[in-house]
DNA sequence: GCATGCTATTCTGCATGCAATATTAGGTGA
DNA sequence: TCACCTAATATTGCATGCAGAATAGCATGC
């Protein structure tokens, strides 16, 4: 199975004990741990052993046990019993579903929130958020751009004025985020991208519903195939 | 001495020091401490401090702290830093937020099973649960007929083959049934429910997709208003 | 009678101890 | 050389210690 921890270069960046000096170690440590999970930087199958993560990040077991737990729960980590805490595998199939998930969350708050009528401030925030991606698109930070693409996303879906749903949805991007692992993953299609998003926004002005909600979901089945091809390229 | 929470009855229904006495004290404690807020006997807003919390169920404060970390990730229990964890208040406005991400959920997964085609497997599966219903309308276990309708729609929208979207449906009903608080709740109408659910049956039979959508959208959208009357009456 | 400030606990959150279990290293025989 | 058994070591998971923040109790002043 995995390999022992050993090997591994260090997994937190600082060398000072905490960063986020005001927020309890429970949340730091969480906060580590999930982005160099995110990252790429603790890889898939790693073993996650409480004394090394501890001694790493210079706090007690306690802490880091807590934050295991709670990304066991959101599924970044795996956890057999009596044997301790691994990063996530790839799953291919987990990815498609996510896309899946995000086009049936994504599409119905779309429907909600022209049914309950989209205010000029709220196209307006949209624009913003569309503005920021585009530039984004000169920057080589292929990750950063996926986050602004993200919100964008996820302020659209915050119209429909439902926080179970948000949530659920900002989930599914977190778990999209982690699948992808930046590293050799370029968007070339991130001109496209601003394209669409440009087009859903006229649609939304026009109060076209069933256009937009048409262009969301091909957008989003658009992203689906182009991370599927990704991750096939990778295998191979 | 300790001061304790002394307004509560007893929270803990047993005295022996634990049930399930394979599973892990965590996993112990947490499915216990569940049970205890979902069905009521944890009222909302009340406080789970660890030393009386390990007191009761006779473990330590840890096992106890971990159970409460996840229990607070799932939304049971809410969190005040550096002041503790208490039982999650009931929010009207969360529920029907619950009922509309319920009906996402369900309609895509339905339509992306018919889709896919439906096996007579899956439907005499269907039948099954629904016959359980149905025997499960004498009884006067209101809760109990909540997990069996629970499990209907379940096994429906896992025909999808999308885990990660049946994962996050199955969490929305764990809030929701926590929402229930079933004391009081009487679903006078498990009579029309099961007719909804039949009706729904023979469209999927027919491959009647757009019925089906409607007929499962409007079945969802009845048990939200029948719990929102009821929320109506607690309240007042 | 009510607000305000002080003091004594209690509680949270992190650190650490420890027994049971899992893993690894090393030796033995085929 | 390799499979297998055994001893040594490391790790998990629960119990407990402890400093500091939060709260409650109480007295005092208005």
């Amino acid at each position: 199975m995995p390999a022992r921890p050993r090997r591994l270069r260090e997994p937190a960046a600082r060398a000072a004990p905490l960063a986020l000096v005001g927020a309890s170690v429970n949340a730091t440590v969480y906060e580590a741990l999930k982005a160099q999970i995110t990252s790429g930087r603790l890889g898939p199958g790693v073993k996650l052993a409480h004394q090394w993560l501890a001694e790493t990040l210079q706090v007690s077991r306690t802490p880091v046990r807590e934050a295991l737990e709670r990304l066991y729960q959101e599924g970044f980590v795996t956890r057999l019993p009596r044997r301790g805490f691994y990063v996530a595998e790839i799953d291919h199939e987990e990815a498609r579903e996510l896309y899946e998930l995000r086009e049936a969350l994504e599409v119905h708050a779309l429907r909600r929130s022209m049914a309950l009528g989209l205010k000029p401030a709220d196209l307006r925030r949209l624009a913003g958020h569309n503005r920021l991606y585009k530039a984004h698109l000169t920057d080589h930070m292929t990750r950063e751009r996926m986050l602004v693409d993200r919100d964008f996303h996820l302020a659209l879906a915050a119209l429909a004025g439902n926080r179970a749903l948000l949530r659920a949805l900002a989930a599914v991007f977190e778990r999209l985020i982690l699948k992808i692992r930046t590293e050799g993953y370029r968007t070339v299609r991130g001109v496209e991208a601003l394209a669409e998003h440009t087009r859903l926004m006229g649609a939304l002005r026009e109060g076209d519903s069933d256009g937009a909600a048409r262009l969301l979901a091909e957008h989003i089945q658009g992203a689906r195939r182009r991370l599927a091809g990704h991750l096939q390229e990778l295998s191979a």
